[in-house]
DNA sequence: TATATAATTTAGACAAATCTAAAAATATGT
DNA sequence: ACATATTTTTAGATTTGTCTAAATTATATA
């Protein structure tokens, strides 16, 4: 497989990951900064090699072949930003795009020996779970802060956006995946949450509050 | 630059450090198994782009950006093998082809941490010295075992040939980087060499004996 | 349901990296 | 020095991944 079949493929894993089935032509183009033209030539090739479901005008779907293909380029990528983070001291919002070009390495037994190396991590830097060789992965909590009740605590387990600008907003507000948070309050305004971490009070936008996932806990 | 270009560059330097300072075309495809008719195209591309220097008949040469290129390339690759070995218990058979992968990732920063990690490393694990962020390195005794006199002796410092296949020989000999060998006899029929190793008495051919490099000592 | 709008595909083009076959330049040997 | 052999380049084709512009199909709306 070439670096752009994959890269294909990765983007429509993910897609279908956030919600749909069936991903449309324009989907994977936006996501791709590609036309959509290209996409459908795509389509076909991937269709052929077996990757894909796709009939035209109709979007297309991940094949079992193809799911586990994603499965295996996502557990490069992840894996690799581990290594970045834990053995390289790169910060989280440093390691997503050397992960996009390391991803595409060819060798199971590096990728295994990369795993054992790092200890056989469950969630990569940014929280996100870390398929297994055999694909399985821990689904990790995905309720939202924006979601949870006043009142309430919560951990941070995971960003949903995990641009380098929001984790570098979230590093200068001391808000790192681990931190527990209880929601002091809802403004009716403009929904932001007053938030209490770390001893602090925190005002946080429904922006942020709706890319940061947490896991409830009892007090 | 692409993968290609820089694969085309480093094949250049190789060449150009096996003795001539202009490197013919066909010499070019060769190492490369590509067809001369590809290499001319390429040439011209590299030459556009001032990293050799080209005249059409006239052979190819780096100029000092290509060399430093190339430079820049072997530290990736001989970075990566070591960390291969030393991090990921990778045997020295077989880290040049991920390293051949590896060498092209894109990133100053991964490539000091790395270097940083591994303790900055000088030779890699074929005893192959490596480039520094500014391209300097320490040159290797590059003494063949096949060229010192009889009755001396020696450590073994470095591989020319680092195909598996030889190296898998070595290892099946005990024959490895750092080991003392004393020459005892050469056979005037063959020019196989007679030596003494790690207590062992071994026959090496000579084809064997011209492919390991050697640090004279003295007893 | 007819029409307008949006999504998708097709057709044709291009750049990169390769190839084969033929032409041109250079090197070699008597 | 001349004929021959070798090397190198050119010309033209192919594959991959992309694009633009036009055609087609699907969807939304009035
Ligand atoms: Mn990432
Ligand atoms: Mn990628
Ligand atoms: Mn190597
Ligand atoms: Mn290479």
């Amino acid at each position: 497989m070439t670096h752009s079949e994959e890269n294909y493929i990765k983007a429509i894993f993910h897609l279908g990951s956030q919600g749909e089935e069936v991903i449309s032509t324009n989907a994977v183009a936006e996501r791709m900064e590609t036309k959509p033209s290209s996409v459908t030539d795509m389509m076909k090739k991937l269709s052929e090699k077996g990757l894909v479901h796709y009939k035209r005008y109709q979007g297309v779907s991940l094949t079992a072949l193809g799911t586990k293909t994603a499965l295996s380029i996502i557990r490069k990528h992840r894996l690799w930003e581990v290594f970045l983070v834990e053995k390289l001291d790169f910060t989280w919002d440093e390691v997503h795009e050397i992960a996009e070009q390391l991803e595409h390495i060819e060798s199971e037994k590096l990728i295994d020996k990369l795993d054992e190396l790092l200890s056989f991590p469950k969630f990569d830097p940014h929280g996100d779970p870390i398929p297994g060789k055999n694909g399985e992965f821990i689904e990790r909590d995905n309720q939202l802060l924006s979601q949870i009740p006043i009142g309430s605590s919560a951990i941070c387990v995971g960003v949903k956006d995990s641009s380098a600008v929001f984790l570098r907003f979230l590093d200068k507000n001391n808000i790192a995946l681990g931190n527990k948070m209880k929601i002091v309050e809802k403004e009716e305004f403009d929904n932001s949450l007053r938030i209490y971490i770390d001893q602090r009070e925190l005002n946080l936008s429904q922006q942020i509050a709706s890319n940061l996932y947490v896991k409830m806990i009892k007090l």
